[in-house]
DNA sequence: ACCTGAACACCGTTCAAGT
DNA sequence: ACCTGAACACCGTTCAAGT
């Protein structure tokens, strides 16, 4: 007759399972400690989640649009030179503070076969480049930063850093000589 | 009386593992496989191996050393320049014929904790990138272009250029681009 | 010295049964 | 419609016992 009343939601689900992933990695994420913190049996949670992957899933598309979100900020008005380096601070700061979860962005294994919302996250970047390199380098151009960014932070986030020096400067430099490269390629 | 023979070896261990990797990723290696192929049961491998862990180190260390002469090779007698395409495409290679075993090399919980062979591994490319930016801007050059060398093959093993264009021009764009960069900071 | 069977704790996942 | 207990298969790991 009465049917069972729910006891949490896809959100408050998925917002447990990112407190647990920061505090102890995606590997180190249980399905019985989710199902604990919102107070339901494991089982429970595959009448919301087809399996630990579409929960990590969901998730990650959470944290990527978190992420695109806060590019375009970085990016709003400013000029092309500006929104570039903005763009690529803002990139390193979101990696910075939440580590886990740009890792979890970048899982293989969570790829999403949805190729609309790769077009709609790349475009600002698109835009700042074809505006610095001309429209004929800027995709080149998006690959050449965007892939510059995601080693570097990668590679701070995971320790990899480790023969001295400031990373601060290895960052700035790093984005003045790709910017003036880049600049360099529009002439010809 | 008579000690048990040696049915297999530490070398034998580590090819057999790193052929079901190769099959099938490290996140799917189980070492129930790697005792089969090597034909003794799984509890035996903890007389070679401390844990799985440490076999994966094993492995780890030695794709990173075989990386690490490849790059040297590439490397070789070339003028900077030169020297520096040549490590980069090698370095791609590297990871777009053996994805699984770069990933492995990645691995953020397999950090090792000596700094010896990082130091090691970084030495050549430091001089090349110290011939090419000066002193100062040696091991910020050598960040710079290790990262994006990083993230680059990551992107593309993990399938992550999915807006078109060619992947080929947009590394060798790259390349001339964080070069010539690289280049105009020695000056000043 | 190396190998083995048996056992343990811990996973993700399924499903019939409850309300 | 959502939740649960019980069970399953599959892990990594330990250890006493064999040779």
């Amino acid at each position: 007759m009465s049917p069972a009343v729910a006891k949490t939601s896809d959100r408050e689900i998925l917002t447990a399972a990112r407190r647990l992933i920061v505090r102890n990695g995606v590997d180190g994420l249980a399905l019985r400690d989710v199902a604990v913190a919102v107070g339901i049996k494991t089982p429970s949670l595959y009448k919301r989640f087809a399996d630990r992957a579409a929960l990590l899933r969901a998730l990650k598309d959470l944290s990527l649009a978190e992420l695109e979100l806060v590019l375009r900020q970085a990016a709003g008005q400013s000029p092309p030179s500006t929104a570039f380096n903005n763009m690529a601070h803002a990139y390193r700061d979101f990696a910075k503070c939440q580590p886990e979860m740009y890792r979890l962005i970048h899982r293989p294994e969570l790829k999403t076969d949805g190729l609309e919302a790769e077009r709609k996250a790349a475009e600002p970047a698109l835009k700042v480049m074809a505006a610095l390199a001309g429209n004929d380098f800027a995709l080149s151009s998006a690959r050449c930063i965007t892939s510059f960014l995601h080693g570097f932070v990668t590679m701070e986030i995971d320790g990899n850093f480790r023969l001295g020096g400031s990373i601060d400067e290895a960052f700035t430099f790093s984005l003045e000589a790709i910017l003036n490269g880049i600049k360099l390629k529009k002439g010809i």
